[in-house]
Order: C-alpha cells, then structure tokens, then sequence
DNA sequence: AATATTAGTCAGTAAAGCTGACCTTAAAGC
DNA sequence: GCTTTAAGGTCAGCTTTACTGACTAATATT
C-alpha cells in the first residue's frame, strides 16, 4: 500500500458528478412548474427559456448556450410563441435579427421556477454548510468560464 | 446598503452552475468518441451506457438513472445492441428481467471516453488547484447522495 | 461594387421520448 | 395452496426534439 494521492474519486466521473444534482434540480423545477398550472410546456423548452436574458437574446445565441442548432432553438420558441410565454420583436440594431422577449405567461411561471429553485438552495445550502455551499458556488463558476462560450 | 449574507451568487442559479461545465464536458466527451471512429452512436445512448456497471444493469434501474422512461430505455439499449455497444442476458435471479451488459465495441469507445475525461480532469484540476478540485468533487459526491435516488 | 459572413427560416428526416396496453414472472396476502 | 398485486419488459402509436441541407435577406469586409 502506498500513500493516497488525494481523496478517492468514487465511483463516478466529475461529468456524472455535476449531471446527478443538475438533473435532479431540473427535475424538481420542473415538477413544480407543471404543478402550477403550466402543463403545456416541456423540458428542452424550459431549458431554452431560463436563457433569455431581461433585454432579450438572439435565436442564435440561445442556441449556442443550450447547445442545440439555431432550427432546433426556433422551433422550440415558436412553440413557446404560440403559447404566449415569449414574443418575438425585430432587433433595433440589426434587420436580419429578430430578439426573443419573455411574455407574461413566461414571467409568471419564470417565477414558480425561481422560488422552487430557492427552496433547493436552501436544502443544498443546509446540508453542506453555508460556506462550503458558497465554494462550491464559486469554484463552479470558475469552470464555466473556462468553457470559451459566449454566456 | 447592507452586510452581504455571502458571496455574491452571479447571474446563474445553481442550476445552470451545474449544467455549464456539464454539458461542456459532455460535448468534448462525445467528439473525443466520434472522432475515434465511433460515429454510430448518439448523446442519449452514450448517456445511458456510461450507467451500465460491469456486471450488468437492468432496463428500469437505468431508466431511472438518466430519468427517461423504461420504454426509452428499451429504444436506446436495442440501438446499441443492434450496433455491437451492448447486450442483453437474461438475469439468473429473476426470469422477467434481463440485465444489460457492455460488448467489446463498447468497451473500446468508453476507454476512448474514459481517456478524454482524465484529459479535462487534469484541466480543471489544474484550474481550480488541487485541492480545490478535490473539494468540489466531494461536494457533488454529498449534493449526489442527497437525491433519494438509486444510484 | 463585389464578396463573404451572419441571422434566420423552410423542408425533410431520424431519433428521442412520452402514454397506454399488454404479457410474463415474482411477491404478497389469505 | 390459490388469488391478487406488483414488477420487468416489450409493442404500438404519436409528438417533440434535433439534425442536415438549402435558401433568403441583411450586414460586414475588401
């Protein structure tokens, strides 16, 4: 037996690692989403929408931060469109581009989401300690920006 | 103004946080795979095989690991079977069940996978510091556990 | 002015993912 | 034991997601 090198990895690899709690939270947010009322939305919808920033973003942006092809992102706004959760409104600075704008309906459940999401935090806060759940916050940041992607 | 409860959490929810280094891992995983030659293969297949334990996994328990329905699960694992990836033996302990287990050609492509993770591994370790790393891990490993989930 | 690039849509197709119905075997209740 | 309930899995049918390729219109570049 030799000395250890540092902790032991377990048995799952860092991907595993982040997908189990992201994967887990997704799915208690949405959950909750569906519970108020909002049934007639879907997951890679959600996904796109949490990506919409307050002045609106680009089909083409969007698509690149859910890492989907620019079709696939119109077509799930459009849904989202037709079901009055965003709105699509001709870019001021650009003619070829439209922004996608959240709507009402997408507010309203945008909040159901962000209070579910605080009750997660609190849990996942609890249960690390508040400074440890804070690292952990900022060390994964960290490694978001290495990714070379616009964000 | 007032006393800040803690760091300053940024513009991304936890969710995100998670999602970010994730799916960008995922996606080098997964190029790393196609460009060994394994281009048969998809996402969601390449998701569920790096479920499979060595000595088999049924349908539903996998199924219940990457959160989709036994039904898709029964889809995915029949692609990679007709392509070589895996196979299905009947469970010794339980004759409805069969247990899926990884074949040769999934063997090699999950070595090309394995070899590609150590790669971002040493990356990322090397950008938040050893330690730091370790830490982060460890964290994931507990937020993991918190999930009442198999696993 | 000509050319290349970027934003986005349209069309077509394959894969993923769901629900519901069903069969078979195992476990639980009596 | 026998009956009932639960669990593992497939089949069928359908919608959504997601891709590639081709195209239009507008912006940048040279």
């Amino acid at each position: 037996m030799q000395g250890e090198k540092s902790t032991d990895p377990g048995p799952f690899n860092v991907g595993l690692l982040l997908f189990i709690p992201y994967r887990e939270l997704e799915e208690r947010v949405f959950a909750a989403v569906q519970d108020a009322g909002y049934t007639d939305t879907t997951l890679p919808q959600a996904r796109l929408f949490q990506r919409i920033s307050a002045e609106g973003s680009r089909i083409t942006e969007l698509a690149s931060r859910v890492y989907i092809t620019k079709q696939t992102a119109s077509v799930l706004v459009s849904s989202m469109e037709r079901n009055g959760y965003v709105r699509r409104v001709p870019d001021p600075l650009d003619a070829r581009a439209s922004r996608v704008i959240a709507d009402e309906r997408g507010l309203a459940a945008g909040k159901v989401a962000a209070a579910e999401i605080q009750r997660i935090d609190r849990e996942w806060r609890q249960a690390l300690g508040s400074a440890r759940y804070d690292r952990l916050r900022r060390d994964l940041q960290v490694l978001a920006r290495l990714t070379n992607r616009p964000q």
